[in-house]
DNA sequence: AACGTCCTTATTTTT
DNA sequence: TAAGGACGTT
């Protein structure tokens, strides 16, 4: 298929800057890879000058794939195609000199950071859960801001941002100490090394001299920042985004950075894609219609020419039970008699809690279905432990990770060694693994403490030393040598657990492995590079994954984003849950919207809502109202389905409401929308 | 160290 | 209501 004229003038225009609206479905990720394309073959640019940026690895991915086909293997090599963090990462692994650290680090994911900072604040936050919670986040927005600790202090007007400073201040400070960045640091870090080292800003935008960024909506100020110093007063660059996609503005994603980039770049081209290729024209203009309610950055009018299609279903059910069988009943009956396979089919939610009955329903009639998210393979306790390990084996200042393995398993190296092990290295600005060899210790720390202690650290330095050459071998060693299985085996609750556990490191060992010897397509990896893909989450895909199963997709709407089903079920659709009680309270109600939106517009042929006339909720039964948004829509594409039988007698007499006024409320629903 | 009991909390979570 | 975390007991 050819590119139609917006999308032509999209991958054209490479002479400035250039920003694509594109409306869902619009097909932005063809116009990115083209582009890339055609600045290669007509522009004259070699692979390696050119960088696309994403906020997933499964969008990187993706978009590596769509290249690699457009272009050929040959032609891709040298393109930088990261996510955010990753090509931040690549930045500070190559300055890290002017950055002032060295040259081996290792990375904290979100939970290592909540662990450190209930650590240092203990005494003052005295286990607030909600106050950590909000320190946590107010660091995360001081970093998103570009703020050191020290102007985080300046900035600080009450006495809670004070505290709050400070103990920002203890946390980077730490960091530091021990060699380690955040998440946040990747993009942090980075960005104030452009601003204020010049050289360092020229060598980075000589290297990247054009720069694709997609959902560009949701970049938050300090992505903002870093895109600003590496396209430079050249300018030449690429971002896709969409406002009315816009859905993590409660992760510090800043939809206004789309009207900045004019303000800083008045040359800016601004290109709308406006034809959808995915939906029926009925799914479209309803999505069109509800997303009119909300301020808009820029106006876009979507269309499509895929025929009007099937009208829009909604079905009300007495509860969540009925719900879920309600869903799975057309489910199944609509696989039967369109002979449709079960992955063209989603359920999409508001929060990850209502999935629960969905999935218990789909496996009592033995439905293969797959929930997205969810705990993930990284949060289990045999995961996080083996990554510690290794994290020590390439980071020795890593005391949060030493702290976490230094007696897992079992090695009677307890709470008062380890005290004293810390006093001694905070005293002499060592770190604990380190100062574990000092032959002073033997005045602090005395016989089966100290000799467990070194056992241990002696032992994991010979694995050190060993993974330098041979890093397969000395992993073996280490799980091994720790005999990580039966400790696995003492500790879990059933021994079907353990060797579930066991399987699990067994399957993190054989993608190490992979990396680490690398493959015909991937070069091999270093150990701490391979540490850090973890960490980032971005271990090799697999080749059977998950797309080549037929299963139904159950998600949550913001998983939802970027996908499309032919056939969508839009459950909970009621006031409450979409939008979320919460977002009522902060009047919250246009992110609400762009979240249906962002739903609505992943069917392409059919979709059903669905709502309950009485949900349990937090251990009482409540009425909700259907959701607004539902009646925003366009009611004559609405099929609301009829149903006379609302609920029992007896509950209906339990809320005191008598039959008549059922039937009232009934009319009265059906005058509003008009029928 | 493991288990049981009580108490809290209930939206989304790209890296 | 129900699930997970914290804490206390054995």
């Amino acid at each position: 298929m050819r590119l139609n004229p917006s999308q032509q003038h999209a991958v054209e225009f490479v002479t400035g800057p250039c920003l694509v609206l594109a409306g869902a479905g619009s097909g932005k990720t063809r116009v990115i890879t083209n582009k890339i394309a055609h600045l290669i073959r007509a522009c004259g640019y070699q692979a390696r000058h050119i960088a696309a940026v994403t906020f997933t690895n499964k969008a990187a991915r993706e978009m590596r794939e769509r290249v690699a086909q457009t272009l050929g293997r040959q032609e891709a090599r040298g393109l930088t195609i990261a996510t955010f963090h990753t090509l931040g990462l690549e930045i500070i692994k190559r300055e890290y000199k002017a950055l002032g650290m060295k040259a081996k680090f290792s990375l904290f994911d979100e939970h290592d950071q909540q662990a450190l900072l209930k650590d240092l604040t203990e005494q003052w936050l005295e286990g607030d859960k909600d106050l950590l919670k909000q320190l946590t986040s107010a660091i995360g927005n001081w970093k998103n801001d570009l703020l050191d600790p020290a102007q985080a202090q300046a900035v600080a007007r009450t006495e809670r941002d004070k505290l709050f400073a400070h103990c920002y201040e203890l946390y980077d400070t730490h960091l530091r100490a021990c060699n380690v960045l955040d998440f946040d640091d990747l993009i942090l870090r980075p960005t104030l090394l452009l601003q204020r080292d010049a050289d360092a800003r020229e060598r980075w935008q000589n290297r990247l001299r054009y720069l694709l960024v997609d959902e560009y909506q949701d970049t938050n100020t300090s992505q903002y920042e870093l895109v600003r110093m590496l396209v430079g007063g050249r300018a030449r660059f690429t971002v896709v985004g969409d406002d009315d996609q816009s859905i993590y503005s409660w992760r510090g994603a800043r939809p206004q950075n789309l009207e900045l980039l004019q303000r800083d770049f008045p040359q800016l081209q601004v290109i709308k894609l406006e034809q959808n290729y995915r939906s029926t024209e009925r799914i479209l203009k309803a999505a069109n219609i509800l997303i009119a309610n909300n301020p808009h950055l820029f106006e876009k009018k979507l269309f499509s020419q895929l025929g009007y299609g099937e009208a829009l279903k909604v079905v009300t059910a007495n509860n969540e039970d009925h719900e879920a069988e309600r869903v799975v009943g057309e489910l199944i009956a609509h696989h039967f008699i369109r002979k449709t396979r079960y992955r063209d089919y989603a359920i999409l939610y508001r929060g990850n809690h209502q999935s629960r009955l969905f999935e218990k329903m789909l496996m009592q009639n033995r439905i293969p279905y797959k929930i997205s998210g969810g705990t993930s393979f990284f949060s289990r306790p045999e995961i996080k432990d083996l990554l510690c390990y290794l994290r020590v084996l390439t980071n020795q200042d890593d005391d949060s990770a030493f702290l976490r393995v230094v007696n897992t398993p079992r090695r009677e190296i307890g709470p008062a060694t380890l005290q004293k092990l810390g006093e001694w290295a905070t005293a002499r600005n060592k770190s604990l693994f380190d100062a574990s060899f000092d032959l002073g210790l033997s005045q602090t720390l005395t016989g089966r403490g100290l000799e467990s202690l070194q056992r241990f650290t002696h032992w994991m330095a010979g694995i050190a030393r060993l993974a330098e050459s041979e890093p397969v071998p000395a992993v073996r060693d280490l799980i091994h040598g720790m005999e990580y299985e039966s400790w696995l085996h003492e500790t879990s609750p059933s021994p079907k657990a353990a060797e579930m556990r066991m399987k699990n490191v067994d399957q993190l060992f054989s993608w190490m492995t992979e990396m680490l010897e690398g493959s015909d397509l991937n070069e091999p990896m270093t150990l701490d590079q391979v540490v850090t893909r973890f960490t980032l989450r971005e271990m090799m895909e697999r080749g059977e994954n998950d797309e080549d199963l037929d299963q139904v997709q159950l998600m949550t709407l913001h998983a939802s984003k970027g996908l499309e089903f032919p056939y969508v079920f839009l459950v909970g659709m009621e006031e409450g849950l979409l939008p979320h009680q919460s977002s009522i309270d902060e009047n919250n109600i246009d992110e609400e919207r762009r979240l249906a939106y962002v739903g609505i517009t992943r069917a392409q042929k059919e979709l059903t809502f669905t709502l309950c006339r009485e949900r349990r909720q937090y251990g009482e039964t409540i009425r909700p109202e259907p959701s607004r948004f539902l009646l925003e829509l366009p009611q004559d594409d609405l099929a609301w389905e009829s149903v006379r039988k609302v609920v029992s007698p007896e509950a209906r007499m339990a809320h005191g409401q008598s039959r008549v006024a059922g039937l009232r409320e009934q009319l009265a629903k059906a005058k509003d929308r008009g029928g």
